[in-house]
DNA sequence: TCTTGACTTTCACCCTACCTGAAAGTTGCA
DNA sequence: TGCAACTTTCAGGTAGGGTGAAAGTCAAGA
């Protein structure tokens, strides 16, 4: 019969420890004093702590510990516990390892005194859009306002609501030769992207863009014409963070205002860890 | 002006995430409504945002980045800053590739069907421990019995009570095939250390083990003489785990029953991670 | 003008695995 | 008896939000 204070010091653990183990039921004492409440525990006890103790350095939680010890789980379960943590484990340190590879990045952009302008790139996940397209083969932005132009006055006449921001899709080929087309998509309901082919006199087609789990975006603030610097730092983070580009990139129309100089960008490339 | 859901959904954050950074003044609306409490939001603080979430992918803490963003904080200091959270993340890893190996270890010892019992080993940290020792040329079970009686006589005979369990250091040389020899170690405090040399006629030494950090440690449960099992356990742990042995190994006497095979010790070793 | 449904607010509690501190009772020793 | 060491319960905290309830708000249709 020990108290607390010797039980714990025999294990190297805190008194807190033992009495949170006991209260959530993991490891109760051999006896408590009804009167003072005062928790003894016995030598016996010291093996099952220590089996707590080993689980929880591989990594699990007390609740699947208990579970483990309480109820004498069958030698497979544990390994079906036990491989399921290694593979969470393993998910885990490669998350870690890309912060590790991220902060590199930021810190040689750091020491190297901001050439460009910082932009900020993060990682998201977009849903699917569905909506309506229209072909350009021109990537000449002047021609893309006065088509995006279009297509706002066309949404407004047949009363129709985006459901998200209109962006341009960069389809054009790998090579740098060929000049390049682009999609302008509004994403619009099913419904309504049925009614406005209709009225396109085929110039506008359905348009559904997959969903991506990876996509790496940044944004450009000031005139259009400029993002191409946002295409640019896009680039070098993709060649810093070990990423390869895996499909159409985007650039969404957040904001445009009267003043081109204050318009809001968002560029979006959708990427892959390189192998 | 957009409210809260717009604004969120634009960045791919949820709207409490939103509520929560207003809360804590990382991202505060542009605009509250006084009579409703409405949060607006305007497309200008979608950078902001932004670069809360590039650096939350870089694992900051929202503190953290709340000093960086707030308070304008010098490009130094934010490298200095880049660099802890660098060496803390590879610390982290490594924690956790061992982690990896031991789940792995077991893994193995619970296809193979244990042939032997199975034992846990726990790492723990221990700490220096001063006492008196009394050497032993042999590492025969009866006498160091016989010796620990001896000393626990004598303790008793000063009234002198140990400071913790008595213990066996094993400080034998590595070749196998030297018969090895022993230390006896009684855990006591400074003053009664003095005593009781006096009184030994100088069978009795000082005795000053250091703290160890990693120390392997087992439970045998059972006869002592069969505690051999458990060194054979600790040595494949320490196989498996790749660790090797960097000092004596202890026996501590938990506890001694009348019942010999009711005893219950726990076996040491200090270990470090291997190159 | 009323209703309906979508939207937003605050409030409070939940998660892990404990830690810290306070107030009060208990034990052991001189 | 007095004092120090020890133990108890209880409340509140941690990081980064998630979840749910109750109540108020907004816009559009009838």
């Amino acid at each position: 019969m020990l108290k607390i204070r010797d039980f714990a010091r025999l294990a190297e653990v805190s008194m807190t420890t033992l009495r949170y183990y006991d209260e959530i039921g993991l490891l109760k004492p051999i006896h408590v004093d009804p009167e003072t409440g005062y928790r003894f525990y016995a030598m016996d006890q010291l093996p099952h702590l220590h089996r707590i103790l080993a689980f929880k350095e591989l990594g699990l939680g007390l609740t699947q510990i208990a579970e483990i010890l309480d109820e004498g789980m069958s030698p497979e379960a544990v390994q079906g516990m036990l491989r399921l943590k290694q593979a969470q484990l393993q998910q885990h340190i490669q998350a870690e390892q890309e912060q590790l590879v991220r902060i590199d990045a930021r810190l040689r952009s750091l020491e190297q005194g901001s050439g460009l302008p910082t932009y900020e790139v993060v990682l998201k996940a977009v849903k699917p859009v569905t909506g309506v397209s229209l072909h350009l083969e021109t990537t000449d932005l002047a021609y893309q306002a006065h088509w995006i132009g279009a297509i706002e006055a066309m949404l407004k006449r047949y009363a129709v609501k985006p459901s998200d921001h209109l962006l341009v899709l960069h389809t054009e080929s790998e090579d740098e030769c060929t000049p390049g087309s682009v999609e302008i998509v509004a994403p619009v309901d099913w419904r309504d992207a049925h009614t406005l082919i209709a009225g396109s006199e085929g110039r506008l087609k359905l348009c559904e863009l997959p969903a991506v789990s990876r996509m790496a975006s940044t944004l450009h603030h000031g005139h259009p014409a400029l993002a191409l610097v946002a295409y640019q730092a896009l680039g070098i983070w993709m060649e810093n963070n070990a990423y390869s580009i895996v499909g159409p990139r985007r650039k969404i129309r957040l904001r445009r205002e009267d003043n081109l100089n204050d318009a809001l960008t968002e560029i979006q490339f959708p990427v892959e860890k390189v192998a």
